[in-house]
DNA sequence: CAGGATCCCCTAGGATACTG
DNA sequence: CAGTATCCTAGGGGATCCTG
């Protein structure tokens, strides 16, 4: 099976030990960066929104896992001085560009999970 | 920023806790998984090849690695009963079509490095 | 409501040595 | 060459309690 590989001008630095690629490859890559980064992408939600949505995630991940993407420039906060607190995030335009490959990704994983953990047949 | 978000289909199932997908993400968005499906994007590639490719992966990882994705029956392996051994690595149909999916990623994550990490410059 | 701060556990992942 | 087998640890990640 041939492909479409990497330009050759990528192919050195992707695959260096000291690519800050890596870096931000991890970020996004983690385990719950990748579902906050996609809930995002259909558009501004709450903590609360986040929580509920990223079944499963602990308060501790999910404030960190946005700390990590904000500092990252890839998501913005926005806290409203109000009584009880409000805060919204949303992608910035770099994140915004991110998820468009995000999303592919893991709609690929949804449609392909079953028969791949399964095995439920070959087809494709 | 208003986006593409998932087909609401996905929606649902993508970000509940039991959803197989969970587990496919974990896979292919590993450490490694991602820089070994790239790397295989440009073709079957040894061992040893693989080894060197992927810069700082121990034989350990590079073996999980590898049996992880084969398992999921993303990578073939084709071992030649010769002296001394060899052993090739590619990618399946479906590991292709993954791999046409992780590039554009890898290539985004390398583009936006420098800036992600050491804020150089916001411009785009 | 939106987090901080703590404590703790587990396992992804590294280093090294050995083998068919 | 292409792995397995062991041992070991940093830190990803969970649970719980606290607060502006």
């Amino acid at each position: 099976m041939k492909a479409a590989p990497l330009p050759p001008a990528f192919a050195d630095g992707v695959f260096a030990a000291g690519c800050p690629s890596r870096t931000v490859l991890d970020h996004v890559t983690s385990k719950w960066g990748v579902l906050i980064l996609v809930a995002l992408s259909e558009g501004e939600q709450r903590w609360s929104d986040l929580r509920r949505r990223a079944e499963g995630i602990s308060e501790k991940m999910l404030a960190q896992t946005l700390k990590t993407l904000e500092r990252d420039g890839l998501v913005s906060r926005d806290a409203q001085p109000v009584i009880p607190p409000r805060v919204d995030y949303s992608l910035t335009e770099r994140g915004y560009e991110l998820s468009a490959l995000l999303v592919p990704l893991v709609a690929w994983a949804f449609d392909n999970a079953d028969e791949i953990i399964n095995g439920t047949g070959k087809a494709k």
